[in-house]
Order: C-alpha cells, then sequence, then structure tokens
DNA sequence: TGAGCGATTTGATCTGGGTCAAAATCGGTC
DNA sequence: GACCGATTTTGACCCAGATCAAATCGCTCA
C-alpha cells in the first residue's frame, strides 16, 4: 500500500493549515494522504476536542457521532453488560480514527448506533470532523479512502491476532503478549527507550482487554518478574525486559 | 455506503460475460460494484478453482496467494500452534473476499506471509485474480475499491463481536450465539425456511470457532434441547428453534 | 444385515483461573 | 511526614470448563 508522502506536501507549505502544521499526526494519520491544499478543505471542517482520563467520548448504543482522529493520549474502545463484564476490543493511540466502527455512508436513513463506547484512558485530545463533509471529502480524494482502508485491514488484523489470544492461550500467554504488544507500540510510538517502558493501562483495563481478571493478571506479572522476564518500578514502569524470552512466553 | 447496483449493469446485458451472467455471487460480491463492462475486463483475469472438504488452499506462513471470491461453498480461516491448539477466526461464506488479511499493495517488496490457513469446510468454488491485475483494476474503479472497504469494515465488527464472545462470555452464551449467528447467516443466504435450517459446521469446527472443546460444545446443546430451546435430527440439522429465548441466552 | 469407523454424546475426575477477603503499596495532599 | 483512598498484591477456596475414557450414534460399504 502507498505509504508515500505526497510530494506537492511540505509540512509549513504553501496553503498548510497552521493547527495541521504543528499538528504531531500530520504525517501518520489520514491526513497523511492529503497535499496541503486538499488539507486545507479538510481542516476547515475540524475542530478539537480534549477529554481528561475517565471521561467518555461516546457510548455504545448512542447515535454515530462524528469521525476523529485521535491526536494525543490513549483510549479504549470497549463493549460492557449489564452484570458488569467488560471487553476491550481495542485501544486508539494517536494518529487513529475514530467513528467507523458501523460502517459508512449512513447519510439518508437515520443515524445507526454505536456498537462501542470510547473512553479515555490518558489525557486525550480528537480532532473530529463531522460524517457528512469527510465522506463527501473522502469520495472527491481516493487517497484519503484507500488509507482508510490500509488502516481498517491492519485494524482488522489486529483483532483477529486477539481472537487468537482469547481463544485459545493461556493467562501466562495472554500477559506476555500483551507487553509485548505494548512494547511495540511504544517503540513506534517514539516512547520508548530501547527496553524501559509504562504500561499504559492499569491492572483492570489490562485484565479487560486480555480476557482474564484483575487478580489473574497481577499474579501473571509477579511471575514473570519471579522467572526474571521483566524488571519493573511501581506497577506501570517496565525497567527492563528480556524480549526472546517473553516471545517464547507469548505462545507465539 | 453505497450498495445500489450500478445503473448501466443488467444481467446478461451487453459485454456481461457469460460465466459472470450465470455467477451465483454477481450482485453480491464485490463485482456488484462493477458494470458489465468493467466486469468483463475483471473476468479476463479470472480462473475458477474448486476444493473439497478438508482440502487447503493456503497455509499460514505461505507467501501471499491470490485475491479470490467464494462462489460456492464454505472455508474456514484458522490459526494452529504446533501443540494442537487452533482458532477459527473467521468464516468464509460465498461472496466472501479472500486475500488481503495481510493488507494490500506489496508489488515491490518480496510477497509478505499469509497470516491464517484458508481451508475448505464443504465443496468449495473459487474464483481466483491475481494480485497485481486486481490491484490495478482497483485503482482503475473506486467503487470496488469503496466495496472492499465497506467489506472489511463488516468483518473488522464480526471480528470484535467475536472478541467480546471469546473474552466474557459463558459455554452457553457463546453456543447460543454461535447458532443466532449461523441462523442469521443462513437467512441472508436463504438456504432457510423460517427455523429449520444445518449448522455448517460439525462440533470441532465449532468448538475452534467459540474457543471451547468439543465435549463441552456437545453438552451445551444437550442442554438447548433439554431445556427446548432447539430441537434437532442428527447433530447437524436444527428444527425448529426459538430465537427470542436463545438471544436471552447469548448474553446479547 | 451387520461390521467398521468417524463423529458425537455422556460420565468421572482434575485444574486453571475466578471469587472473595485481607494485606501491602502507591500516590497525593494537607 | 502522617493520613487516605485507590490500586495492586497475596492468600484461601471454589467452580466452569478441560481432560481422559467409555459408550452410542449414524454412516458407508460388503
Amino acid at each position: 500500500m502507498n505509504n508515500d508522502l505526497n510530494p506537492s506536501l511540505v509540512p509549513g507549505g504553501p496553503c498548510e493549515p497552521a493547527v495541521c502544521a504543528t499538528c504531531a499526526v500530520r504525517n501518520s494519520s489520514l491526513c497523511a494522504a492529503l497535499s496541503s491544499d486538499e488539507l486545507d478543505e479538510l481542516n476547515k471542517l475540524s475542530r478539537r476536542k480534549s477529554l481528561r482520563p475517565g471521561q467518555i467520548y461516546v457510548f455504545e448504543g448512542d447515535q454515530a457521532l462524528d469521525f476523529a482522529n485521535v491526536v494525543k493520549g490513549l483510549a479504549k474502545l470497549t463493549r460492557g453488560s449489564e452484570d458488569g463484564r467488560m471487553q476491550i476490543v481495542g485501544l486508539l493511540f494517536p494518529s487513529d480514527f475514530i467513528g467507523v466502527s458501523m460502517g459508512l455512508g449512513h447519510g439518508g436513513d437515520r443515524k445507526p448506533e454505536e456498537p462501542y463506547t470510547i473512553e479515555a484512558v490518558s489525557d486525550l485530545e480528537l480532532c473530529i470532523f463531522p460524517r457528512d463533509g469527510f465522506e463527501r471529502l473522502m469520495r472527491r480524494f481516493p487517497a484519503l479512502e484507500h488509507k482508510l482502508l490500509d488502516r481498517t485491514l491492519s485494524e482488522l488484523q489486529v483483532a483477529r491476532e486477539w481472537m487468537v489470544l482469547l481463544g485459545r492461550k493461556t493467562a501466562q500467554e495472554r500477559v506476555a503478549t500483551f507487553i509485548l504488544h505494548v512494547a511495540d507500540k511504544m517503540r513506534h510510538q517514539g516512547c520508548h527507550s530501547g527496553i524501559s517502558f509504562d504500561l499504559p493501562l492499569g491492572r483492570g483495563d489490562i485484565a479487560d482487554h486480555i480476557g482474564l481478571t484483575i487478580e489473574t493478571v497481577s499474579r501473571q506479572i509477579t511471575q514473570l518478574k519471579r522467572k526474571g522476564i521483566i524488571d519493573m518500578q511501581g506497577a506501570r514502569h517496565v525497567v527492563s525486559c528480556d524480549f526472546e524470552a517473553l516471545r517464547e512466553q507469548s505462545g507465539y
């Protein structure tokens, strides 16, 4: 898939909107598909929104909201049930795109329902686009739609990996896999110096992501520490970790 | 999203290729995005392939194969591990599209690896397109790419529903959910008369799909029969089923 | 008709991870 | 630097679903 930047695109170039020129995800979000001129059009539609940890952007069952880019922070995509069970079906990192869970193009009919709740995990900043306007731009700029397809395919890939984890892996393998995923994600985000990084989720959220309980997650992390595979300072900060050993514990 | 048929498309119209005109999935697969003329071009690239139950189309780890439409039958998309654990991450019904699990556009570089095995469950018929040619057509006919995006979004939706099932549902809820899904799928496939239909998978495959063992699946089905929620003739054929009760058992 | 074989069901037992409860730790903050 | 609520860890016990083993069912083919 074409990941090249548009050649006519120079950050801060001719028509590049000021907000976008300094935007942390200008070149990694869907916006990377657009030239400065095109970006200018998109920018005219956009507005920013900030959320504090624990604040909810959409509830499952609500009418479909607008689209948005995650600019900063972390959000979780969850499904809950009355009796308190909860599953995190996706994590939303900077540059991830929000709002297509229920498909595109519900222009005429009544807005469909959001299938998942989106909640800020850390301080979150979103760049929001109205559905109609964004879809219209997508029709005019096929590169935008192309990039969305690209991303949706990787998300599908991630979701299926998680199906394997949830369906067939042991508690130990799940936790090892989760830590590997986080390390990988952090490396790509650049918030990462070799082997030391923070877990972006508390034990409860980790449990809801890998289909276990808080207690089991905690015990498995203790195991990994005992085996010398990871070393931590406090509950969140991983000081060192043996990736090779983790991979072996992760059930491939 | 635009699900309308192309108005210039009349089955059996001007340039409609003969194979396509009688194709079972002409109007439900990606091909529904194309006019007769466009379809003609696509058809020139295509070839058919048949597989018997149990035959394997691609192994996970193989080099990426061509794209394909499922024309007839059922296939499963699976990930296995050395110790025999197996997870079905997707079922492929007629009109489903195959070959994008690892993303698009690996033109220049070495072909990436298939992440999943694809195996025929029943007699399977595929309509195969070479990667390069199909991607070129996708660039020329944006409606094709649009439809692929549409489908990928629904598959992501299905995968996430399954994450909830695998992460948080009880055995009883998993089996009830599975039967509802099958009933729904069968209704849409038209192989369905109100309340009676066949389970397309054996107990083993059901188990691998919903993250249980054969024995547990069997016991849960027995439970549902005892409760009078479903009635069966043999192991595969559902004679009647109380959808309302099933929905209640399914954990929503 | 009935022997043979894979798929399914049923039964008996075991266990990984859940549940419930209590300590220990971690930040904050006054 | 002592206090407090939230988070995490640890311990004791339990149970849903796995495992192991043995019928039973439903085919196909002789």
